[in-house]
DNA sequence: ATGCTATTTATTGTATACAGTAATTCCATC
DNA sequence: GATGGAATTACTGTATACAATAAATAGCAT
């Protein structure tokens, strides 16, 4: 009843279902980029549905929109629930970074200005702050954003979507790959890659920004771990040995 | 073949409905990628849900899809209609095929066998055929389907994923600035590029590769057409004579 | 006749109701 | 006590009804 009356009051909202939708999109999304929903964690209709406030018909929409970015999977009459990626696809994922995001370095190095430099540098302080600070999950995106930034600045949109999904899903293989307490990005590795950017030296960026990848990629322990499945095979074992 | 025929074995009445979803999915995307419906064309929700006999739900589902892989545009409250893409877009899709795709080359003259270079023969050949028969629409289908498949050759499915998204916009972009009659690759292309993939030749592929899509781009007439603004300028011009 | 306003119409946006299916629980049986 | 099966439950899939808005049209005034 006066959950009916609320819903009355404030429905007028012309424009701003729009922006309703958009902002509940951001916040799943970055909950999802910030770790705090983990992969393999359920997402229930009915419960974003009550969270936000809105009808399940709303809250489909947007997790259709986190399906196609592969942030979501929606088994068919399953729901829907964070994905949790397999090996290959972080090997591709981090091999796609490779190809897109060095090949834009050259591009970026040409067009970036004083100013655009000076926001990138404020983009990897915030991230070195937010991680002195304890702020893990400020600090996976901030991180995440920086790279995306980065190939804004190439002035290739197609290609700036693309590395904005590569990056979100690169938080989703960081969370089931990573170890713990060990962030993709070293702190000081932003900082020297915006000077030789700033330097207009694309080729020595794009070796860096080769370099840089290939050292997350390398941190990550690529062992796919099986749900329930463990304990099943630890029981085969004493059985074979009879 | 075994897929066709897998597909047509089970039918089970309940799992219809998926299928049916991605069938008009399919159905929808061919008609644009093909230039049965060219940009500008509204896609009415009633109509389609008509069409295909299923509600405006699925539709709307099929219609954001489509909206997300930029096919459609989705306006707030117009409704979809198959995109425009401006000039500015086409730019940077064909660089994108450019980097993505030359980068791949290499990758793929590794993993490519006998049998996959002789399916991409079959493919080049059918589309030579649909070309010299005059099915313009198969033909330009035909030329995205075999990009798309010398990337899933690759080894790299979120590439994979990213030259079919490119290759559908080409599509429309071919539909909006290319020249009538001219199809974007010309007919032996591909099959030299075949012959340098199977002899293990990445880096003339990759050359190769480039060389052809430069050609595409340079084709196009990168003049953006306002719609209704041409009847006025030539009433215009009749004014002025006067 | 033209321009402005009001009404009607066409079309999308959102919620809700209902149907169908997988998961769970409980009970009976071995 | 465990296992198989039936009833219940919880959730998603789809359609439909209703609300809201922009386009089209007609009517009125100047």
């Amino acid at each position: 009843m006066s959950d009916a009356q609320a819903a009355l009051n404030r429905r007028p909202a012309e424009k701003e279902g729009e922006e309703r939708h958009e902002a509940i999109y951001r916040a799943v999304s970055d909950a999802i980029v910030e770790q705090r929903l983990k992969p393999g964690a359920r997402l229930r209709e009915d419960a974003l549905a009550d969270v936000f406030g809105i009808s399940r018909t709303g809250i489909r929409k947007i997790l259709q929109r986190l399906a196609l970015e592969q942030l979501v999977t929606l088994t068919p009459r399953r729901g829907a629930s964070v994905t949790r990626p397999t090996a290959e696809e972080a090997k591709d994922v981090f091999d796609a970074r490779q190809l897109i995001e060095c090949g834009l370095m050259p591009d970026v190095a040409c067009r970036i200005g004083a100013s655009e430099a000076a926001e990138l540098r404020e983009m990897a302080h915030q991230e070195r702050q937010a991680l002195r600070s304890g702020k893990q999950s400020m600090a996976i995106r901030l991180s995440a954003d920086f790279h995306v930034r980065l190939a804004q600045l190439s002035g290739n949109a197609t290609l700036a979507e693309f590395v904005e999904r590569l990056c979100s899903r690169s938080s989703l293989i960081l969370a089931v790959y990573g170890h713990r307490g060990h962030l993709g990005c070293e702190s000081h590795d932003h900082d020297d890659l915006i000077g030789y950017l700033e330097a207009g030296n694309g080729e020595r960026a794009k070796a860096f920004m080769s370099r840089h990848l290939k050292a997350i990629a390398a941190s990550l322990s690529m062992v796919e771990e099986g749900e329930a499945l463990p304990d099943l095979s630890q029981v085969f074992r004493n059985y074979t040995s009879q």
